[in-house]
DNA sequence: GTCTATAGGCCGATAGAC
DNA sequence: GTCTATCGGCCTATAGAC
């Protein structure tokens, strides 16, 4: 059982690492994100960071793949859903994943490494959300509406923008383009039962 | 002379400071300006920024102030020219400033004196822009058109994007988004005399 | 797997000479 | 306005004991 042990808290020594930097990556950027700083959050030594990631950088792309996974998870929820735009807009708007998806997209734009999992991840929700886009364009049967990869585009453009100038503390003109979208939506995906 | 020498000699090193402060920010990002980087990009010692601009938080400041002063200047050629909403459009794709500007927006999460700046410099061109497009809808008199100030947001939350997505290197759908805002403006501008 | 100790580096900022 | 010199701090990463 020793072995067992031991890894359960290797397992749960390296999530309170990953928690505390996700934590940080958040709340203060991914400039601050130090392994000391990593270390005191998750209330460890620094050098225990070094220990079970390396490098710094690795630790990083380990948190991008597992909020990847998370991300993932519900985006094929959204799939699933009775009504997979709604789903698709509502789970583009939580706040948790955008601060994290900016920190990640400003930090691929200086980490090669970073940049190749963010732009490979980025690829892969645009073409799941082009394939749920498609279907709901279909059923709506919208005469002009734009391609299905367009709509996506959007999609991610305005909930990306509308996520980090509430991060900055603006929110000229957000009002109204909700009430936009929900109008759309509600041409699109006209409510049924929920 | 002695004193109009000296104060072009030190607007001269200022500029020097700004200039390679602006590039270090967007080829490396806002966390790779220090004192010491910015000095050797300039050929200067570090001391200097000090001397000149105080403290780092400062530096960013003045930098931000004189990129928002080129900035408005070009919007406010776009108010003036025969076709405003494609010259606003084709400012809100330069990617010089794009870079920049997603530099200071990652910054301004962070830094409270940035993000004051930021969020006023974002209001007041969003406003900018909204009385720009307001013009450009009255005149061409679309029925179902949306509010000035969602397609001032729609431009902004585009353009944005698609500068962020290509400094990733990644261009999935960008050409599509492209040939729709395209075909967007052909509508609401039509094109005359060049 | 976690600890102590430590090497070696870049950082912001200031003091004082010229 | 620019120089040299320097302080104190935080950083990544590793070595070796337990």
């Amino acid at each position: 059982m020793t072995r067992k042990r031991k890894s359960d808290e290797s397992a749960g020594t390296k999530k309170a690492i990953l928690d505390a930097t996700q934590q940080i990556m958040c709340n203060e950027g991914y400039a601050a994100v130090s392994s000391r700083r990593v270390a005191e959050v998750a209330g460890l030594k620094s050098q225990l960071v070094h220990y079970h990631f390396g490098t710094m950088d690795n630790l990083m792309l380990a948190l991008f793949r597992r909020a990847e996974e998370d991300f993932l998870a519900r985006q094929v929820r959204s799939l699933t859903s009775t009504s997979p735009l709604r789903s698709l807009w509502k789970e583009s708007l939580q706040q948790a994943d955008a601060h994290l998806t900016i920190e990640f997209i400003a930090l691929a734009r200086h980490s090669e490494a970073i940049g190749n999992e963010v732009r490979r991840a980025n690829e892969t929700t645009r073409n799941i959300h082009s394939m749920i886009i498609a279907g709901a364009l279909e059923r709506a049967d919208i005469k002009g509406a734009p391609a299905p990869e367009v709509v996506a585009f959007f999609i991610a453009a305005l909930s990306r923008t509308l996520g980090t100038e509430e991060a900055l503390g603006t929110s000229l003109a957000h009002e109204a383009v909700h009430t936009f979208v929900e109008d759309l939506l509600n041409k699109l995906e006209p409510a049924s039962n929920p």
